[in-house]
DNA sequence: GCCAGCATGTAAGGAGTTACATGATTAT
DNA sequence: ATAATCATGTAACTCCTTACATGCTGGC
C-alpha cells in the first residue's frame, strides 16, 4: 500500500462512487494543499492495485465507458486500522524558497526579495482558493473534519505569507543600511 | 543537476572542503529542518556525479582516504545562475497528520487526539533542536542567511504547535458536546 | 580488546513525474 | 465544426530510500 492508495481509499470513504477522472479533481481542489496531489497516470495506476487487492470495487457505466470506483468492506477495514494503529509519519516540507535564502551570500538581495515576492503571491491565491473550497464545505455535517483541515490551511498560509513579508522586511532593510555605509563613505 | 545536487553546492560555496560525511551531518544540521536531508548513499552519489561534470574537486587526504570535496569555479557559476534565473519551485508539504484529520470522520476523536498530541510533542523538539543551531549561527557575519532561515523555522513550527493545539481543543469541545447530547438523551 | 564514530560505497526497489497516445461527449 | 471537457491508460524515467557491505581510527 502506497501513501497515495490509502489517501484515494479515505477520498472513497465518504461514500461516493466516483471515477478516477473524478477523483482527481477532487484531490485537487482538497489533497492539494496540504498533501500531493497525484497525477492522473498515478490515480489510475493507483486505483488498479487497490482493484485487485480487493479494497475498492468497480463499476463500468454509461456510454462513455467510465469505471466507477467504491470502496469495499475489506477496503474500509484496511484504511481503518491504517488510520488507528500506523502513526503518522512527521510532515515533510520542501521549502524551496527557504534553500534559497539559505544560500543568499551568492545573490543580490533584490533577487531574493523578488522571489519572496512572487511567493506571497502565491499564498495569496491559494488562499483565494481554500476560501472558494471552505465556501462548499461549511453547514454540512459530513464536511466537518475537511472543514477542519480547510482551517488549519488557512491558518498555514496567512502566517506563511507573514513569515515571507517579514523575510522581504528584513532583507530590504539590510539593503539599506548598506546603502547608507556606501554614502557615508565606509 | 538534481536538487540535491544543487543544495550540496549550496553547501560547499560557504567556502570549505568537506567530505561526504560531513556534507550529509551538515544538512542533517540544517536543510533538514526545511528541506530534505539526504541519505549518505545519496550524498556520495550525488558528489560523485558534480565531480564527472567538474561542478566540485576532490583532494583524497589522510589516512582515512577521506575524499574532501571544494567548490569548482565552474560549479560556482552553475550555482549562481540556478539561484538566479531558476524561479523556486513553490514549496511542497505532505503533512501526512493532516490527511489524518481530514478522514477524521473514520475514527474515534481520541485517536486523532493523541496524533496530535504527538505531533505538538515532535513540534517541541524540534524547537529544541533548531534553537540549538541557532546558538551556533549568531554573531558570525557569515551565517546571516542560514540565520534568517533558522528564525523563519522557529516561527514555522511555533505555528505549527499552536495549530496542533488549537485543532485539539476543537477536537476535545466536540466530543464533550457529544457526552452532553447522549447526557440529556438526544 | 572492543565499541562508537568516521568514512565510503553498491544494489535493488518504490513512489512519483513526464511524455505520449487515444477516444467520447457536450456546449458554442 | 470545433474546442473544451470528460475519460482512460502505457512507457520511460528520475529521484530518492532501504538494505547491504566494508574498513579505519580513537578513546576507554
Amino acid at each position: 500500500m502506497t501513501p497515495t492508495g490509502y489517501a484515494l481509499l479515505g477520498l472513497l470513504s465518504f461514500g461516493r462512487q466516483l471515477s478516477g477522472y473524478e477523483l482527481k479533481q477532487w484531490a485537487d481542489a482538497s489533497l492539494r494543499f496540504f498533501y500531493a496531489s497525484p497525477p492522473m497516470s498515478q490515480v489510475y495506476a493507483e486505483l488498479d492495485r487497490l482493484r485487485a487487492a480487493g479494497l475498492v470495487t468497480v463499476k463500468t457505466s454509461g456510454a462513455r465507458s467510465t469505471k466507477r470506483y467504491r470502496l469495499s468492506a475489506a477496503g474500509r477495514r484496511v484504511l481503518v486500522r491504517w488510520l488507528r494503529d500506523e502513526p503518522p509519519e512527521p510532515p515533510t516540507l520542501k521549502h524551496h524558497l527557504a534553500l534559497r535564502v539559505f544560500f543568499g551570500h551568492l545573490v543580490e538581495p533584490e533577487v531574493l526579495i523578488a522571489q519572496l515576492e512572487a511567493h506571497r503571491r502565491w499564498c495569496d491565491e491559494l488562499l483565494v482558493e481554500l476560501a472558494a473550497v471552505k465556501e462548499t464545505l461549511v453547514e454540512d455535517p459530513a464536511w466537518v473534519y475537511p472543514a477542519l483541515v480547510a482551517d488549519w490551511g488557512e491558518t498555514y498560509f496567512t502566517a506563511e505569507r507573514t513569515a515571507a513579508d517579514r523575510l522581504t522586511a528584513q532583507l530590504a532593510s539590510e539593503t539599506d543600511d548598506n546603502d547608507k555605509d556606501k554614502e557615508t563613505g565606509r
